[in-house]
DNA sequence: GTTTCGGTTCTTTTT
DNA sequence: GAACCGAAAC
């Protein structure tokens, strides 16, 4: 049995036993946030709710699997058929059951933003609006995602535009619509269609919405204060009925905001639920007291906020220290000095993390350290899933999956030899738009399509769809990719490749993946909303190799390490220069230290 | 007309 | 490192 009052402090046992209702949980960092929200969890089921009746919202991945991990170890399994998950997931679990009722078949392909651009990429080629003063097609979607998370036409998002584009709305409104189109006639949803229909679904569909609304019985979410107002509808409708909304944040620790995060959506819930019941956690475990001093001091004199201070509970211990530096190079030399006085002192490398900014910040830095031989894991900044060599894998599941995925279609036959964009378009033409890998007539067909010199080389690849169906492989799909691998791939990344074989070892973690899949869309889902293998990743390199930490402080957020040290602490860098709503700035070059 | 190759530029944060 | 652009090669 958990005993509550014992493994909780006052403010936490308060929180998660409280009885039900709207509830605030203020978190301040440090303060037992995720601990809070698992013994919730916990004393839930303790209290003999079916977990299939609770709903678990995260923002991250990340979160979402910590949370998941520690709340079994707490129950012993007892949170079994749990609903748990990032937004994006299970907004992707309801639109999958209930596609049909949007339009959509239950197959849809998901896009991420690497296919998103391609897509905005080809809209616009086609309405030749391609250089000249035209943005980007990272803009456009950067500016289209906005609008849907903020629910803001297109035009009013423009006005506010410090940067006067010279550019036509009226072309930026053409574009999106063609976007629209295309994601519709590929049967894809990008992400923030997966959270727009989401909403659309409970809107408008009340005899499905009545279902849920009984079914979630609590309704707990994580890091409320970056929700944003898709999100934030999505929960007040699905609590409507039982009204058990337990949420929990940190105004302080916005750190969304760039992708429609609201952190007014925290601010607005007492009003939103007048009868809500707040709790405040503000016993620090994590930092000395120097540390939350400067922590308290940033809080303080924001009028937005809730009000709060944090409370040390640890030892005083020293000050952060504060290193100007002349440039990049001397703050290199001053942390590998550091580093190795650490290291005198006892520390272990993996106690140790600098953060910093922006990926590239790290770069000196990383050279120095790989001179001086000293070990270091990075959280990546490429995402796992998204490098090239894992979505051409993948893209042979899709087309078996999923017979007007375009994209799929035409990145698969670009990996041939002799194939580029042009013959691999025109092939999806003559095929009318459409590839049933089932079909064996249009499986006979796009090998006469594809010219001699490279059919031979598509025969090996068409064997595998066949195969694929005739055995069934629909649950297997590592099989498929093994099957791939040896039929063309793996000589393909060799050839390709400088690190092919690094890139070949990733594919193979990958199929290892896949056998905790019951089916092929299943995975592909995943692989499409997982944007990080770091469980996976990172444990493979955590493993037995004492080695330093090199992170983004947003990737950073919520670990602790005994010491810190953060990068570029000045001007233009930190903050970035492009989030200028921040005054709080540091000298010339400088440095902090701290320890935590 | 297409594909491939070579040189150049720019790196946030997540789903 | 990868995405983009222009030029060479097929």
């Amino acid at each position: 049995m958990i005993e509550f009052s014992k493994e909780l402090n006052k403010e936490q046992y308060a929180a998660a036993t409280a009885p039900g209702g709207p509830m605030l949980v203020l978190a301040a960092a440090g303060t037992g946030k995720t601990r809070t929200l698992i013994y919730r969890v916990a004393y839930l089921i303790d209290q003999g709710v079916d977990p299939h009746r609770i709903l678990l919202l995260t923002f991250t991945n990340k979160a979402a699997r910590e949370m998941i991990e520690r709340a079994t170890a707490l129950t012993g399994a007892g949170i079994g058929g749990m609903w748990g998950g990032t937004f994006h997931h299970i907004a992707n679990k309801l639109l999958r059951r209930h596609a049909s009722a949007l339009g959509y078949e239950s197959d849809y392909t998901i896009l991420d933003s690497d296919d998103s651009k391609k897509l905005v990429r080809h809209c616009m080629s086609e309405r030749k609006l391609i250089g000249r003063e035209f943005p980007k097609p990272t803009v456009l979607l950067s500016l289209f995602s906005s609008a849907a998370n903020t629910e803001t036409p297109i035009g009013a998002i423009l006005e506010e535009c410090p940067e006067d584009y010279k550019i036509d709305p009226k072309d930026i409104l053409l574009v999106q619509k063609d976007y629209i189109k295309s994601k519709k006639e590929l049967g894809g949803m990008d992400f923030d269609d997966m959270l727009v229909n989401c909403l659309r679904l409970l809107k408008e569909k009340p005899d499905i919405t009545r279902r849920y609304q009984e079914q979630f019985l609590h309704i707990l979410v994580d890091e409320y204060q970056d929700t944003n107002t898709l999100q934030a509808q999505i929960i007040n409708l699905i609590a409507e009925k039982h009204r058990n909304l337990f949420v929990v944040g940190d105004d302080f620790q916005s750190i969304y905001a760039w992708r429609g995060a609201d952190f007014k959506n925290i601010m607005s819930f007492p009003k939103f639920y007048p009868d809500t019941d707040m709790h405040k956690l503000e016993t620090n475990y994590r930092s000395v007291p120097e540390i939350l001093e400067v922590a308290n001091a940033c809080i303080a004199g924001n009028p937005e906020q809730f009000q709060k201070t944090l409370r040390a509970t640890r030892k005083p211990l020293q000050r952060p220290v504060t290193a100007r530096l002349r440039d990049g190079e001397a703050q290199a030399r001053y942390i590998a000095k550091e580093l190795k006085a650490l290291r005198n002192k006892g520390h272990k490398l993996s106690d140790i993390a600098i953060l910093y900014r922006a990926h590239f910040h790290s770069m000196q830095i990383q050279m120095h350290l790989t001179r001086e031989r000293i070990p270091y894991v990075i959280t990546s900044g490429v995402r796992f899933f998204e490098q090239a060599h894992i979505k051409d894998v993948c893209c042979l599941l899709k087309i078996l999956i999923n017979p007007i995925d375009k994209l799929a279609f035409l990145r698969l036959l670009e990996l041939l030899p002799k194939v580029g964009p042009k013959s691999a378009e025109k092939a999806w033409r003559k095929l009318n738009a459409r590839f049933d890998s089932g079909d064996k007539e249009q499986r006979e067909q796009l090998i006469g399509l594809i010219r001699p010199a490279t059919r031979g080389t598509w025969k090996s690849i068409d064997r595998i769809i066949s195969v694929f169906h005739k055995e069934n492989l629909q649950c297997d799909p590592g099989e498929v990719i093994h099957r791939f691998l040896k039929a063309y791939y793996e000589d393909y990344l060799i050839n390709s490749y400088e690190n092919g074989k690094q890139r070949l070892e990733d594919i193979r973690e990958l199929i290892l993946y896949t056998g905790s899949f019951e089916n092929t869309e299943k995975f592909l889902s995943d692989v499409a909303l997982l944007s990080n293998l770091d469980t996976e990743a990172a444990n493979v390199n955590r493993t037995h190799t004492d080695a330093l930490r090199l992170s983004t402080v947003h990737q950073a957020k919520g670990l602790e390490w005994r010491a810190v040290f953060l990068l570029w602490l000045t001007d233009g860098m930190f903050p970035s220069s492009r989030s200028l709503q921040e005054t709080e700035g540091g000298e010339a070059e400088e440095m902090v230290k701290g320890s935590k």
